[in-house]
DNA sequence: ACGCGCTTGTGAACGCGCGCACAAAGTCAG
DNA sequence: CTGACTTTGTGCGCGCGTTCACAAGCGCGT
């Protein structure tokens, strides 16, 4: 890290939690703009490509200290490598997936996340019979491994089980993962300094299938 | 649908779009609980579970107008019942779902759904090559299909490619379906009366990343 | 050089959700 | 029956996030 970039990190304020959400969001639509040749955007057609408020936009880009021109615009390039800094996606970020059933193996073979720096590095599962196979270009290996190809900086993601989720949870913890995306339908407790985010399928499915009953309730049939 | 429960749809408030995300959590762990042989639990034993706040449980749940015993607890089977009628899971809920490639294999084969009252009812793929074929007891079909798959109350589930995402989504909407669920990586539009959410993958890796990148820079290597 | 029109950046108001803390309400023992 | 204990239901204040609306800033045409 350069001198540079570390007084960057001083100067800019704290980034609210929501708006790090959307910035994934604005850097897919300026990869989409950039591959049209477009070099030059409004926050308002940014913000309706992005699908959000054009004034949220600037503010959240007003977070990053990446000045757009007024009367002009942002520009495409600077914004794209802004928002990759921010997210630390510059240097590449090594994942480390444990569960190589049904889904583990999508998420494995899905090309979304390399083409945006993400890349998952290792898999990992607790079935001596998965051990050695080779998924996507990587060798499955032994649970037992993890502490192996754990890296400063990686990232853990569970696709095992319920009832495996907190133990691997703990192992991943264990190895110095501060970092976790949880695919198991369970509540994990993890110390306060690691980052506990989770996708729960089922839980969407069902607030969807709420709205759709509010709806028969008020239309009767 | 009787009388008594439009009445009691109307006599209830509107439940707080906070608290609906937070009631299939606690369906789970009541369900956990149910399992265990239990039959009443207090707020703090069910938040411990949930993993929340206990007055905001105890707030969630008096939306739904069903009442705790005060000194005593929550009825644990009263509760399911109550909450899987509020989500609208007392009828079974028929979910129809696009794009049968990697990821919606894995869903297709996935049997957490089916265990809460959620089923898919239909696989429907743009690939001739895949119609006709036996995915976890269901037929493929042929996208062109839709129309005859669809039922009133059907939840979409978009997993094609994100190019091919809004016009899967537009067949979807003009088939009646209001609620959908999309893992592409796209923004869709939608009319204002459906419920468009949206799972990605990448979004919540990439929030990972950042929150690893700052903890990166506060603690220099 | 200069003003016109466009776009950014932000001040301010609003609404929502969270969590503390407590009164009301019910249980249970004696 | 009474009193002590337990747990619910909620009033209230706080902080975050969203949005409107506008002043400040910049480029461009003339
Ligand atoms: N498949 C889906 O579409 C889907 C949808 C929603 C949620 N989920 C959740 O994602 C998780 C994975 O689902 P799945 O369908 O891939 O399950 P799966 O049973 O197909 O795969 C689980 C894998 O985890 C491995 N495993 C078990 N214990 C382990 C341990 N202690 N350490 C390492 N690996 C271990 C198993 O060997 C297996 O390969 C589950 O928690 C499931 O509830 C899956
Ligand atoms: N695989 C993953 O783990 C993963 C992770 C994150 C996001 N996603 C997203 O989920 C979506 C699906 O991913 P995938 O890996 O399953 O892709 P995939 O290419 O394996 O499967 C896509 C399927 O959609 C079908 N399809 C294409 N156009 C269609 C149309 N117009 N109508 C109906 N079906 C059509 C294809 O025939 C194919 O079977 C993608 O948008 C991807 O970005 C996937």
């Amino acid at each position: 890290m350069t001198t540079t970039e570390i007084a960057a990190a001083r100067r800019r304020e704290v980034i609210p939690e929501a708006t790090v959400a959307r910035l994934p969001l604005y850097l897919r639509a300026l990869h989409t703009l950039a591959d049209e040749g477009t070099s030059t955007i409004s926050s308002e057609a940014l913000a309706e490509a992005a699908g959000v408020n054009s004034a949220k936009l600037r503010k959240d880009l007003s977070h990053l200290g990446s000045y757009g021109t007024r009367g002009v615009g942002y520009d495409v390039a600077h914004l794209i490598t802004s928002i990759s800094h921010e997210l630390g996606l510059s240097r590449r970020c090594s994942v480390v997936l444990v569960g190589v059933g049904n889904l583990g193996r999508a998420l494995a073979g899905y090309g979304g996340f390399a083409s945006r720096g993400l890349a998952i590095d290792a898999l990992l599962d607790a079935d001596p019979a998965l051990t050695g196979e080779q998924i996507a270009g990587l060798t499955v290996r032994h649970i037992d491994d993890l502490p192996e190809v754990v890296v400063p900086g990686s990232i853990g993601v569970i696709a095992t089980p319920a009832s495996a989720a907190q133990l691997v949870c703990d192992l991943l913890v264990g190895a110095g993962v501060t970092s976790i995306l949880n695919f198991a339908p369970t509540v994990l407790s993890v110390p306060a300094d690691v980052d506990l985010r989770k996708v729960d399928l089922s839980i969407e499915l069902q607030i969807l299938s709420f709205h759709e009953h509010r709806k028969s309730l008020v239309t009767p049939a």
